[in-house]
DNA sequence: TGAAATGTTGGGGCG
DNA sequence: ACGCCCCAACATTTC
């Protein structure tokens, strides 16, 4: 054995504890942490997840050496300035992103090693009877949970004998926004790896007993909030599963894991559709009579639409970096369906707000909305928000919270305030929900009746 | 992981 | 006592 170190790269990854590549590496001597920011490699991150990134580096500390450029540049260029002997890393699921492992690996001329990704089941190993991918969640997950258990985490290193390289300072990777929209942010959430299990310890002491009840209701504490500490790897989904499988079991662990089956799901459609983002699973969407509309696209992403539910969960995103889930698939129904915006603007403005951004999660669910996905919500299930709102914000106290000028509002009125009159700052309903509609559902069945159509595809 | 329209049922008021 | 109507409650169908 030499005193060469290995170079571990970090991908979205950012974490200690159960990193098959770290672990590998350290076993075998000193290693080097190296993380390398590159718009290019993959999606350019958004605006929150920037922020994110920037906090989650700083966790890390003198742990990590940075590096900023292309990764096929500055992963040898390190490599060498450190002496690494050779350059281990956790295999990505996302295309675009093991699109940039493959060059870096080119472009080495020392060894490499990669390892298991951050997924439950390897991508492809869930497959049906005849071999091919599933279409649909339901069997999927069946399929899934007959496998072998994903394996254990492995411990973080120790020792952790890291060696010394030259790197940049956070800063110069000019990842925190000139202005400071992000002290909402700051507030909720502590990016990281020990924010991350301390989400998770909160998480399975209690909510999850009654998650399968309490996970609609925005207003109540009742999800896991780990979604963006998922999305950087500041935790891998074993952890999850084994800290949850550990509990007795009950119909909330059920329920909390296969939302990991919804993750693993997701990735595994990306893995065989790379361009899940931006083009229409069911090729029929592709000639959708859509809208461009950037007036109400604005009203829409700036929680102006006149339509409680939505704009609370709007001005939550705006303000956090999160929303909760239920009111992702409410404001999604309303952009998609009573504004017929293509879902790609409402994909892209997640990917820009969200602090959870996640390539897989967020083009699959869009889609899943749109009814162009696989295994898709019919597009003639149209959420209608008052009902929504009445249903799972009954008290209307998710809305106040996000919506002020709607806080002294009878819960009678709080989901529908145009019923007690003009309320002074608060818009009218930007469409009638009823009219939209029956919008939607005639611009659909023209997609399906029209045989024109499907020759323009 | 819908909503709205339409259909069915059954209790109670009433002539 | 009986048929008729109303209508809420629930079920089914349709989009």
């Amino acid at each position: 054995m030499t005193n060469a170190p290995i170079l571990v790269w970090l991908r979205r990854d950012l974490r200690l504890t159960d990193h098959p590549a770290l672990y590998h590496a350290a076993g075998q001597g000193p290693v080097v942490l190296a993380f390398c920011h590159d718009d290019q490699d993959g999606r350019a991150l958004g605006g929150a997840s920037r922020w994110w990134l920037h906090q989650s580096l700083a966790a890390l500390g003198d742990t990590v050496t940075l590096a900023r450029g292309r990764c096929e540049a500055e992963i040898p260029r390190l490599a060498e300035a450190c002496g690494a002997r050779a350059v281990y890393w956790n295999a990505s699921a996302d295309p675009a992103l093991s699109a940039t492992e493959a060059r870096v690996r080119q472009a080495l001329k020392i060894p490499t090693e990669t390892f298991a990704g951050d997924e439950l089941f390897a991508i492809g190993a869930v497959r049906t009877n005849a071999g091919t991918p599933f279409q649909v969640f339901t069997p999927f997950w069946r399929a899934a949970l007959a496998l072998p258990p994903p394996p254990q985490p492995l411990p973080r290193p120790a020792p952790l004998v890291l060696a010394p390289c030259p790197g940049l300072p956070l800063a110069a990777l000019e990842l925190m926004p000139k202005l400071d929209w992000w002290r909402g942010m700051a507030e909720l959430w502590q990016p990281g790896e020990a924010g991350a299990a301390a989400r998770l310890a909160d998480f399975l002491d209690g909510p999850v007993e009654t998650y399968q009840r309490d996970r609609d209701l925005p207003a109540k504490p009742g999800t896991s909030l780990l979604s963006p500490h998922l999305a950087f790897g500041e935790i891998s989904p074993r952890q999850i599963w084994h800290a949850a499988q550990a509990l007795p079991p009950g119909d909330g662990i059920h329920t909390f894991l296969k939302e990991l089956g919804w993750r693993e799901f997701s990735r595994h459609l990306l893995a065989r559709q790379p361009d899940l983002a931006t083009i229409p699973l069911r090729p029929e969407f592709r000639a959708f009579p859509w809208r461009d509309d950037p007036e109400a696209l604005r009203k829409w992403q700036m929680g102006r639409t006149g339509y409680p539910i939505i704009d609370a969960g709007l001005r939550q995103l705006w303000q956090t970096g999160w929303m909760h889930n239920r009111v992702r698939m409410i404001v999604a129904s309303f952009l998609i369906k009573d504004l017929l915006i293509p879902w790609q603007a409402g994909e892209e403005w997640f990917w820009d707000t969200l602090v959870d951004a996640d390539s897989a999660n967020n083009a699959a669910s869009w889609q899943w909305v749109a009814g162009s996905g696989a295994d898709a919500a019919p597009f003639f299930r149209i959420f209608n928000p008052v009902t929504q709102g009445e249903k799972f914000d009954p008290d209307g106290s998710y809305v106040r919270t996000w919506v002020p000028e709607l806080a002294h509002l009878p819960n009678a009125f709080v989901h529908q305030p145009w019923k007690m009159g003009r309320v002074p700052g608060y818009p009218p309903p930007m469409v009638d929900h009823a009219l939209a509609r029956t919008r939607a559902l005639a611009a659909f069945k023209g997609l399906k009746d029209d045989p024109a159509q499907h020759l323009l595809l």
